[in-house]
DNA sequence: CTGAAAGCGCTTACAG
DNA sequence: CTGAAAGCGCTTACAG
C-alpha cells in the first residue's frame, strides 16, 4: 500500500504539505494542492487510519458492546447505530459481551487500546457498581444503555420498565383478570428484576395477592417461553392471564398454550413487552408494549458522537416510555 | 493513559525490555521481569493497540461487513463470528453496507484504511465482478460468505441454493401438489434469483408447466410475505402450496392465509427456507429447509483466520447443503 | 540479558 | 505558502 511518502516522492513535496492537503487543513496554494491530488490519485493512495489516530490521539472511532446478538432487538440497534456513526463520519466497532461480565469488562479494555473516542455499552450482565468503577478506571467516556445510572454522573439512556410493566399489568386487570402469571426474564439481570418487581408492584397496588407459583422464571427466548408456560399449565394453579416480559416469551407461550388446548385470550390473555414484528403475524395477534429500541439507540448515539467530539455534554440519564399496543391476545 | 515510557520510568529499563517483557519475546532476566510486571501493574498500563499494529504491520482485527442487519439470521452470524473472532484473541469489526453497493465499498476501503487483516464480506448488493475488482484492488484478503466465487481465485463459502430449493420443491411435490405458488426475495439479490431459477428448474424438471402469475417478489420480511400471499389470493390463481424462499416471509404467507380463512396445509401447504425458530412456534409449525448459518459462518472465520495469519490456504469455495425439516405446514 | 537507535505512517508547531 | 524536525506509542534488528 503507498505511504504518504510515495505520495511525496511523486508530487516533490513535503509530508507537511501532503498532510495538509489530506486535511484541508492550513494554506496551500492551488497548483500543488492539484498536484499532489493527481499523484493520491494516480497512487490510489488512502492515509493509514491507525498513523492518523496515533498521531492525533483519536480514531474516529466508536465503540459498542452488546451482552448477546440475540433477538430482532438487537438488529435494530445495530442498525440505527450503524447509520448513526456512518452518518457522523466515524467507524463503528462492535463487540458481543457474551452476556458474561468478564467478557464484558476485556470487551471494554481492548476497546480502549484500540482507543475508541468514545464506548456505548449495553450489558445485562454488569451490575451498576461494576459500570461505575469502569468509567472510573478508564479515561474513555461510556453511555449505558438501558440503565439509570444517572445520579452516578455517568451518561445513560434508559428505558423506563416499571412505567412499561405497568402498563401491560394493569391493561390485564382493567380486562377483569386477577390471576395473572409472570413468565420472568433472568431474575439475573437488571430489566429481569425490574419488570419482576413492577408486576408484584402492580399487583399490589391493586390489593391482589402475589402467588410465588404464579412466577416462571425464563430466559428471554421462544423456547423459554414455550417451556415456562407449560410449567405453569401444569402446575395446577389457575390464571387467566400471562404477563410475560418480552415478546418472544409471550408467543412460545401462546403456543403451549394452544397446544394444551386453551384458547387465547378467551381462557387465557396474554402480553408482552418490545413490540417486535413478529407479535402481529402469530394468532391471535399479540398485544404488548412498544420499546423504542431505535429512538433510545439514537439517543445514546447522539450522546456518544457529542462526548467523542469532547463536547461537554451533561451527564444523566435520558428515560424513554413505552407505549401499550393492544391487539388480539387479550 | 501510561505509555510504554512512564513504564521505563518506574522499571528503570529501556523501551526494548519492556516491550520484550510484554510479548514474552527474547530473553529476560527473571529479576528484571518482575520488576517490569509490578511497574506495569501499579500503573495499569495496558499498550496501545494502535501503535502496536503501526509498529508490527498487522492490526489483530478482523473486518466483518454485513449488507444488513435484519432477521434473526444475522444475530446467529454474528455471535458465531464473534465467537470465533474472540476466541482466537481477535478483534472483530463489523459495519453495515446497508444493501448499498457504494456504502458497501466504502466499508470495505475504510477497513483497509483501518488495516485490517482480513475481510469478511456478507453483500447482498455487490455483484460478483464487483467483488473481483475489490480484491484486485486492495491487498488485504477477503473472505465471502453466500458467493460461489471458487473458480475467481477468491476465498468463499456458500449455501447451495438450488439444492436447498430443490428439497423445499421437492418435498410439496411428493405431498402431490402441482400449483406451487413462489414468493421470492428480492430479485435483486443474487440469492433472490438463484433460488428463483431454482424452483423454475424443479418444475420444469417435474414437467410442470410455470404460470408467471405464481411469482410473487417479496422482500424478505414478514410483512412482505402477509402482502405477496394476499396478492395471490385476490390474483384468483389456483395453487395449493405456497413456496417462500425464507421462513420470516412464509410465517407472513400463513398469516395472511388464516385471515383469507384458508387452512393451513389442508386447503394450502406452506415451506420456507432458514429453518428460524420462530417456525417451530407458530400455528401450525412451520416446514423449512434449515441453513446451517453458525456452521458457515464458522467455516468462513476459520478462513479468515488463517487468511489473517499469513498462512497460504487455497482458494476456492467450500459448499454448505440444506436439509429438509418437515413440520405441520406441508 | 539489555539498551540505543531507527522505523511504522501520520500530524503539527516552528521557521522561513 | 512550504519544509525540516520532533512526536504519537510501539517493535526490532544490531551491538555489546
Amino acid at each position: 500500500m503507498p505511504t504518504i511518502t510515495d505520495v511525496c516522492k511523486l508530487a516533490g513535496v513535503s509530508k507537511a504539505t501532503v498532510s495538509r492537503v489530506i486535511n484541508g487543513t492550513g494554506q496551500v496554494k492551488e497548483s500543488t494542492r492539484k498536484v499532489v491530488f493527481d499523484a493520491m490519485e494516480s497512487l490510489q493512495y488512502r492515509p493509514n487510519s491507525l498513523a492518523q489516530a496515533l498521531a492525533n490521539n483519536k480514531s474516529n472511532s466508536i465503540g459498542l458492546i452488546l451482552s448477546t446478538f440475540d433477538g430482532n432487538y438487537f438488529g435494530s440497534l445495530l442498525r440505527e447505530a450503524a447509520n448513526v456513526a456512518h452518518d457522523a463520519g466515524m467507524q463503528l466497532i462492535v463487540t458481543d459481551g457474551r452476556n458474561d461480565s468478564n467478557l464484558e469488562i476485556e470487551a471494554v479494555n481492548s476497546l480502549v487500546d484500540r482507543r475508541c473516542d468514545v464506548i456505548v455499552l449495553y450489558s445485562r450482565s454488569l451490575t451498576q457498581k461494576d459500570i461505575i468503577d469502569l468509567q472510573t478506571r478508564i479515561s474513555v467516556p461510556i453511555v449505558v444503555i438501558n440503565r439509570d445510572l444517572g445520579e452516578a454522573g455517568l451518561h445513560a439512556v434508559c428505558f423506563d420498565q416499571q412505567f412499561a410493566t405497568q402498563l401491560a399489568i394493569n391493561h390485564l386487570l382493567q380486562k377483569g383478570h386477577q390471576n395473572i402469571a409472570c413468565i420472568t426474564l433472568s431474575l439475573q439481570s437488571e430489566t429481569g428484576l425490574l419488570r419482576h418487581q413492577a408486576y408484584q408492584q402492580a399487583l399490589l397496588e391493586a390489593d391482589i395477592a402475589i402467588s410465588p407459583n404464579l412466577t416462571i422464571e425464563g430466559d428471554s427466548r421462544l423456547a423459554s417461553g414455550y417451556a415456562c408456560c407449560q410449567k405453569l399449565i401444569t402446575s395446577g394453579e389457575s390464571f387467566s392471564a400471562i404477563f410475560a416480559c418480552n415478546d418472544d416469551m409471550a408467543v412460545g407461550a401462546i403456543k403451549a398454550l394452544h397446544d394444551a388446548g386453551i384458547k387465547v385470550p378467551e381462557q387465557c390473555a396474554v402480553i408482552g413487552i418490545d413490540n417486535e414484528p413478529l407479535g402481529q403475524y402469530i394468532e391471535p395477534q399479540l398485544s404488548t408494549v412498544e420499546l423504542p429500541i431505535e429512538a433510545i439507540t439514537h439517543a445514546a448515539m447522539q450522546m456518544a458522537l457529542a462526548l467523542a467530539k469532547g463536547l461537554e455534554t451533561l451527564t444523566g440519564t435520558q428515560e424513554f416510555k413505552g407505549k401499550l399496543v393492544v391487539r388480539a391476545s387479550t
